[in-house]
DNA sequence: GCGAGCATTCAACTAATGTTGAATTCTGTT
DNA sequence: AACAGAATTCAACATTAGTTGAATGCTCGC
């Protein structure tokens, strides 16, 4: 018995470990996808990035919003900037970041997982 | 000018900062939601999980998958299912791994982010 | 109860990520 | 040109995450 029955029967009907393998999505979209789900790994950004679904912000305000300093809210900007999901535009002394499109469908997908 | 005009119209209109805030997920909902995310943020764990949703599969079977040593394989099933995106079932000698509920609808809306 | 195969665990290590506060840059105002 | 406010950058540090190979735990068939 190399591998278990319940296993066998509907991998044979696939295809087998090739069946299975034609229906994986191509590496670069998997280095694509887990750069987005890990820039928004954390609570903070992800508090971020629901404020900026409500609206584009500048970074003064998004402080209010996420209480913490200066710095540290740089950095976590910069993360969801690298991703792709949101960008930051210069407006006089100013920068007002705001969702990118890619940010815009994520949002739109984003699940409340339930209890 | 304490706020760019174009960021304090709208502020005003969704109630200002208390607006956005009350528009937010509470705490412990964006800790479980990053949570999952960051269980998908690994490529390798992504490939996984794609596979198991096209069937339950054993560990041997998900190690020619994802062609990786039989420990580190262990380690990401462990990520994936401490964030209760799989759960394994013992049947004889074999592990089964599926994707729960959870697993289930994250993957329902998983989006391959186009170029 | 012993050996073979399947899978997990452990400890030591390496690499990646996040935090902190001070210094820097940039813009508009006087 | 000097200043004040907005935001980023930097280097040192702290924390967390992933890798490795050896050891251990299970279950089955003999």
């Amino acid at each position: 018995m190399p591998i278990p029955q319940e296993v066998a029967e509907c991998l044979t009907a696939v295809g087998g470990v090739p069946g299975i393998e034609a229906r994986l999505p191509a590496a670069e979209v998997l280095v694509v996808a887990s750069r987005v789900h890990h820039a928004l790994s954390e609570p903070l950004r992800l508090r971020i990035v629901h404020a900026l679904a409500v609206q584009p912000l500048c970074v003064c305000v998004i402080k209010e919003i996420a209480r913490i300093a200066d710095s540290k809210l740089s950095y976590h900007l910069n993360q969801l900037k690298k991703a792709g999901l949101i960008e930051g535009e210069q407006q006089g002394s100013w920068i007002i970041y705001r969702l990118t499109p890619l940010g815009q469908r994520c949002m739109a997908i984003e699940y409340p997982p339930p209890g």
